[in-house]
DNA sequence: AAGCCTATTCAAAGCGTTTTGAATTTCCCT
DNA sequence: AGGGAAATTCAAAACGCTTTGAATAGGCTT
């Protein structure tokens, strides 16, 4: 059933229709009763292909699933993060467009999503330091929010951001107050903007406590169960190995208690752990007391933030680069106490 | 830059153009080729929106996210599905439109998607037993592939399905043949039909060894680390305690295997446990030899396959209703060996 | 060179909405 | 009852594409 259609039915033109149904002024309340009831009980909906053309705009928002070809690593994070995301766009009528794109082709599907018209904006993820993506997106015109930001990009742009610096380095702080010296980092991807900052944080507070950083007890990798296994299993194996642990995510961390675990090591009593914790749903760390001590920030509140921001983005008149920075929590748990005193 | 302005500066009929792009063979290759390159570098589009409308098909292929309403867990699948079934779809032009519903609102969902033609057809995710959403999604006349079947709907559909049954029959029985014959079921929960199938596969096994049930043995819930930590706990503590675990998914097995350590047992020496492995990307159990024993099947490539199913529906003449049943492997990892004989 | 058939190209009519500008109705006032 | 303003309703023109049916150009044959 079309507009035409339903509008003949009711003996009423399709513009009078359109516009009872859109909530315009200019149409009698006794019609748009009538209206809105006939729609409802034979299911008349628009057409959104149509209402998106005459329009001149999509209720859709662009995500771009980056396939790092051959790796098909997908980021823990993205189903919580999209769900939060779906949420709060489905609260004004957007629904999420997806794509996938490897490194190579991403550029050319970031063009298409604007030439085609298909989305009124973009959540770009996971940015890298220095992410060639903001200003492209920049300079095609399509709205963005980013989440996460990237160092080194000057140009004003919109983002939601954890205050990842902040992060580690408070958490790094706690674990030197407990009297550990030795503190492995079991960082994500250093390309990645996060990690980066986490770093910075990490050295920071080393030499906050006149701590000196040694380059073996920092890694990055992929934010898997396998790599914090192996990153925690290595700095353990260490001549002087590292009594603490600060891991990239609640993933990474299941790793590294496995690796001190198999080295026959007790948790916190020979070794502390400090778990950056996205809040996933699946992966809960909110029993009490909590499994891992963690810096806790939900992602799935960011997606729900990012999209907002869009949304008034796209809606308002002017542009704006709003920016939110989301604070972590320090949450102890049960996985970290002080240093043991050797000998 | 529209069609009506790239033909006039081409100085050819707007007809031509979109046929020389459409590669329809009423136009000289001369011609095309020179359309084609001016396309390329001006960077001329088809507006997807308009010729969704002129063609009366959305590229797009839908797929409905529910948040059960409060509890908003997130299959940790998702993000590994979903990506096999963007890049399936992405090779044939298809982008995946996203929404999300709380099952009060999934209904009228459908039938927004179905009325607005926002969707050339759908995924549904997570079929419960006897789901109603398969008759609903017949009636609406929706085109739609299932990821899992729904014991007790007698209409024919078109699915696509890991043979769970066959998984956790032959896991139990390989437990059984290590000796095993407290064997805990930690299995997902109990509406979703896999779960249903895997305990029926669990059950046959049992009958085949001579093995009495409990009820003891068997729990199910969110398949999540906490929950597999809970229920392995409670398993070990029984009068007459497990010796082997089934647990639904990697992440409860993490769960599981945390309880035992907790309860100063070792894998596999005192206790087996096999997972079950979606292999997906960020929690790989591919290490040799894996860390965990597992029955595997990639989610991935159900999702691909799973799309792949829908677009030769929506694109092939007749509906038609495959069905495509994926059988797993049973890898054998570090966490099973023989029941440990006591005394 | 004329004639005919085929290979190209084109103008115009959809697709199902929204929206502009005009036409109609309604209502109130004198 | 008549006139004018305000409140409703409508016809027609977009939106940017595809596609039908008609028109033109091109290539052969005689």
């Amino acid at each position: 059933m079309n507009l035409k259609e339903f509008s003949n039915f009711l003996g009423l033109s399709p513009t009078t229709v359109s516009r009872a149904l859109s909530g315009y002024p200019e149409v009698s309340e006794k019609t748009r009763r009538k209206v809105s009831e006939a729609a409802r009980i034979h299911g008349y909906q628009p057409n959104l292909r149509a209402r998106a053309l005459a329009l001149g705009r999509s209720y859709s928002i662009g995500h771009v699933l980056s396939s790092s070809n051959g790796n098909e690593l997908v980021n823990p994070i993205f189903g919580d993060f999209i769900s939060g995301a779906a949420e709060a766009g489905a609260a004004k009528g957007y629904s999420i467009n997806l794509t996938i794109a490897d490194q190579s082709s991403e550029e050319s599907v970031f063009r298409k999503l604007k030439a085609q018209g298909s989305v009124a904006g973009i959540i770009l993820q996971s940015p890298k330091v220095h992410d060639q993506r903001i200003e492209l997106l920049k300079e095609l015109g399509l709205k963005f929010v980013v989440h996460g930001r990237s160092s080194g990009v000057s140009i004003p742009y919109s983002w939601v951001d954890v205050n990842n610096h902040r992060a580690f380095e408070q958490a790094t702080t706690f674990l030197a107050h407990m009297g550990h010296r030795r503190i492995g980092l079991i960082n994500g991807c250093q390309d990645f903007d996060f990690a980066h900052r986490r770093l910075n944080g990490y050295l920071r507070a080393l030499r906050a406590a006149r701590i000196e950083p040694h380059s073996d007890l920092q890694t990055s990798g992929d934010m898997t169960e396998a790599n914090g296994y192996a990153a925690a299993k290595a700095m353990l194996g260490l001549e002087s190995p590292a009594t603490a642990f600060l891991a990239a995510s609640v993933m990474s961390a299941i790793g590294a208690r496995r690796a001190i675990h198999d080295s026959g090591l007790e948790l916190p009593g020979d070794v502390s752990l400090i778990a950056y914790d996205d809040d996933l749903s699946y992966l809960s760390n909110r029993q009490s007391p909590p499994i891992f001590t963690a810096v806790r920030s939900s992602v799935r509140e960011a997606g729900e933030k990012a999209v907002n921001l869009l949304m008034s983005q796209i809606e308002g008149k002017q542009v704006r680069n709003d920016q939110v920075l989301l604070e972590t929590e320090l949450v102890v748990g049960t996985s970290t106490g002080p240093r043991k005193r050797v000998g």
